[in-house]
DNA sequence: CTCTCCCT
């Protein structure tokens, strides 16, 4: 190793003895040949720290930085401490780290540690990275969508710019292979951990608990947890820590543990990652006595906890969910991934031989999802798709991704992001959304700081961002809800600015979670624009959020306190008891999706006066016709926003068009029937169609069902002006309405052609019935009638008519379109019959000459 | 019956 890194001596000796030592030689001569290489290596190897300070003297670094990634802050920061540590130098010198809010870099740094977010920005600002020679993902397995976000930026740049930049991921367990397409066959260098070995126990419950999709049972898992944990705790010796998926399941098994506790003098210590910092470093920290840790996922990577022998795996964890289809996140709970248990499971193994309850069985854990889902599946797409079009890339898959963006919550980011301002009609970022992208906030409250700032609102806009996007600073008290009321963060804020303590614990506000959420907010005030003068403007906290949250407004809905419609169209509760319960209009910034109705978290009250007078942009106006009980037009003026209908107010005078489209559109949902048909109507309507099929080319028009209602504007809608009632339709003439549909020839040749009646012998008129589809119209008319005809009456020329032929008593006797047909072989059969029903009729031996008649037969003389 | 991180 070069001279030129002081102390490298002391620093290799102390590599030497990490487990990661002997792949260093073939990582090196690997890195020589190609740029992008994988490391492979369980935790507790030493890579994070190890493999950097190997890299400084390689040639191809020439003289630029290495950065390394890291996933969160405190392991930047104690990445950073250790190497500076083994260099003998305080951090900031030839190591440094780089988070937000903290830098310790100086023009000596080699090594920059950084938060994933921190490269984003660095890449933005010089795609090039000129200054970089190489850059490490740390705990790439975790798959974090600013990671993979960082790496697609990272591939992308490097192809076109650098080819020469070192890209190496490191990872403890991974789907290595899809990781090692994306990355060219980049080389594999696997290498050795140092943890102990552990035990795994499968404690099933019952076997109808092991289908893989079974439904979540909160009472169930409490409930064979603590029975877990207190067979671990008798079987075990030193501390136990146990996974559950959250707070409530938490609170629950605590309870039901205590009697243990006081028995066996052992304490019981939550954690998770709403507790306060003293409460976490408390359940971190090994005592004399023996401790039970009931943790969520946080203990599975974010916190290491010392003295644990034994842990204990209900099987689940709780993890959000982005709907693209409400714009909201819900938290489902899920079982936990295979390697999400071996990483649970390593947890007993850091410091000596240890044992893992599994709360399935051993079968069934091949049916768990392999690796936990990658984050870009599942969140929130917003943040990223701003950076995506700040990198000029319209469409995500112009980029090289283990997992493409899915295009639901990517298609939504960019919904809301126009909202917003931010991109153009073609996916080009606007003025406002270069903006944005420089801010370190969600685009959303980016927005909020923006406009806040115009109207003169900075430090309040300041405080909503840094509210909204850092933990809630107001605890939930041990047993009871917190408010959901926005005002309160503000006053324990307020409280912790002014160093009121005494009232700040009142508030059951954490200072950690406070302090946190001020120096934020000072540094965004630095980044905010110069305030500009509005003398008048005085701003609710409410009326500021729906500038980001315009989705979010909700409306109090009359049945409950609690439940609100939100401009979105979603329902969503307040807890029961809440003191915002009740106000007429809220926002609400923070929801859980939920089910069916979603859970407010963090809401604002706002008047309908403060909607009224600043965001007016989003009251639409408008008529609305409605059928009253009669069945009768009313119209009522709407003011809305979104879903929520802010007045109704009766109109007088109706536009006729809107009358006129509200009628049709009912008559379509109706169907014809509703309008008053008669039987010339119909025969007219029937004539006209058979005459249709009979002379497909001759332009008849097209009469049919179907056909009407697709075209009710044209034939119907002149005879409706001023209808405002269905029962007016009575008035209507459609037979006269139909007719005047076709032309004066056409009605003449119509009547000609396919007449209403016809004249049989006997000199009767007689109805022609006809119907739609072409078949022959119907004749009903007495046999003796027909006397003296030869042949079937016609119709159109050459449709023989059906004849219907009746007895003297109007009773059937036959049907035939074929008269001659039925003189020469049918009649004189059912002759003989008539004659002996109908004596004093006339029933001839020859009826082609005999005289028609419709009377009875003269007497006898 | 609220997961956890992160942002020049």
């Amino acid at each position: 190793m070069a001279a030129s890194t002081p102390n490298m001596s002391k620093a290799q000796q102390q590599i030497g003895r990490l487990p990661i030592a002997p792949i260093i030689p073939d990582l090196l001569a690997t890195l020589a040949l190609h740029p992008r290489v994988i490391v492979s290596a369980p935790p507790g190897s030493g890579k994070t720290t190890g493999l950097p300070l190997c890299l400084l003297d390689a040639p191809w670094l020439a003289g630029r930085r290495i950065l390394l990634l890291e996933p969160r802050r405190l392991a930047a920061r104690m990445a950073a401490n250790w190497m500076a540590s083994l260099l003998d130098e305080p951090v900031g010198q030839t190591v440094g780290y780089r988070i937000r809010l903290e830098k310790k870099i100086s023009s000596a740094t080699r090594i920059e540690v950084v938060t994933e977010g921190i490269l984003t920005r660095m890449l933005q600002d010089d795609p090039s990275l000129a200054q970089i020679g190489a850059v490490i993902f740390d705990e790439f397995h975790e798959r974090s969508i600013h990671a993979d976000l960082a790496l697609a930026l990272c591939l992308d740049m490097s192809e076109s710019l650098r080819e020469d930049l070192r890209i190496l991921i490191m990872s403890a367990t991974l789907e290595l292979d899809p990781l090692h397409r994306l990355l060219d066959e980049a080389p594999l260098i696997c290498g050795q951990g140092e943890s102990y070995p552990v035990a795994l126990r499968y404690l099933p419950p019952a076997l109808t608990r092991q289908q893989p999709n079974h439904l979540y049972d909160f009472q169930h898992t409490v409930r064979i947890t603590t029975a877990a944990v207190i067979q671990a705790f008798n079987e075990q010796g030193g501390d136990l820590l146990v996974f559950l998926p959250g707070i409530g399941e938490i609170k629950a098994v605590a309870d039901r543990l205590g009697v243990l506790a006081q028995e066996q003098n052992c304490l019981i210590r939550p954690l998770y990652g709403d507790l306060s910092g003293s409460l976490q470093d408390e359940a971190i920290r090994p005592g004399r006595q023996r401790r039970i840790v009931l943790a969520t996922s946080i203990a599975e990577t974010s916190l290491t906890i010392e003295g644990i022998t034994t842990v204990v795996d209900a099987g689940y964890r709780r993890s959000p969910r982005f709907d693209p289809n409400c714009g909201m996140t819900r938290l489902i709970t899920e079982r936990v991934s295979q390697a999400g248990a071996k990483q649970r499971a390593g947890r007993a193994g850091r410091l000596g031989p240890g044992i893992c309850y599994r709360l399935w069985a051993e079968a069934f854990h091949q049916t768990l999802p392999p690796h936990n889902r990658p984050e870009i599946l599942e969140a929130d797409l917003c943040r990223l798709a701003l950076e995506l079009c700040q990198w000029g890339v319209k469409d995500p898959s112009e980029l090289a991704w283990l997992d493409l963006p899915p295009a639901g919550p990517y298609a939504q980011a960019i919904t809301l992001l126009h909202d917003l301002g931010a991109v153009d009609g073609n996916g080009s970022l606007t003025p406002h959304g270069q903006k944005l992208a420089t801010l370190p906030l969600h685009p959303r409250l980016g927005h909020l700081l923006l406009i806040g700032a115009e109207l003169g609102q900075l430090d309040a806009a300041c405080d909503l961002a840094a509210l909204l996007s850092e933990r809630d600073p107001i605890l939930p008290a041990p047993h009871g809800e917190r408010s959901a009321d926005l005002e309160l963060r503000f006053m324990a804020l307020a409280a912790f600015r002014q160093g009121r303590q005494g009232e700040l614990r009142s508030l059951n506000g954490d200072l950690s979670s406070c302090r946190r959420i001020d120096q934020v907010s000072k540094r965004l005030h630095q980044l905010g624009n110069q305030p500009k003068k509005h003398p008048n403007a005085s701003f609710g906290l409410g009326s500021l959020l729906v500038y980001a949250y315009p989705d979010r407004v909700a409306n109090c809905r009359p049945d409950s306190p609690e439940r609100y419609l939100l401009a979105g169209g979603r329902g969503a509760r307040l807890a029961i008891g809440d003191p915002l319960a009740g106000l007429a209009f809220i926002v609400a910034p923070i929801i859980d999706a939920g089910h069916r109705e979603g859970r407010i978290f963090l809401a604002a009250e706002i008047t309908l006066k403060e909607l009224r007078d600043l965001h007016h942009q989003l009251i639409s106006s408008h008529s609305k016709l409605y059928w009253d009980e009669r069945d009768c037009l009313v119209s009522r003026k709407e003011e809305r926003i979104g879903a929520i209908v802010l007045s109704t107010t009766p109109q007088a005078v109706l536009e006729p068009n809107l009358m006129l489209q509200a009628l049709l559109t009912r008559i379509r949902k109706e169907g014809l029937s509703i309008l008053p048909w008669d039987r010339k109507a119909r025969n007219f309507q029937a004539r006209i169609n058979s005459l249709r099929c009979w002379q497909p080319e001759a332009g008849w028009p097209d009469l049919f069902e179907a056909t009407l209602l697709e075209n009710l504007e044209d034939w119907l809608a002149p005879y409706l002006n001023n209808l405002l009632c269905l029962s007016q339709l009575a008035s209507l003439n459609l037979l006269a309405i139909l007719e005047a549909g076709l032309s004066w020839e056409q009605r003449n040749l119509a009547a000609q052609l396919t007449p209403v009646q016809i004249t049989v012998p006997s000199g009767t008129r007689h109805p022609l019935e006809y119907t739609d589809d072409g078949r022959s119209p119907i004749l009903s008319v007495r046999l003796q009638e027909m006397f003296g005809l030869e042949d079937t009456p016609l119709v159109c020329n050459r449709i023989p008519v059906l004849l219907h032929l009746l007895s003297p008593a109007s009773r059937p006797v036959q049907v035939t379109s074929d008269l001659r047909g039925f003189w020469d072989t049918t009649y004189p059969l059912v002759k003989k019959e008539l004659q002996g029903r109908y004596p004093r009729h006339h029933w001839p031996g020859d009826p082609r000459t005999a005289p028609p008649t419709a009377r009875i037969k003269k007497k006898k003389n």
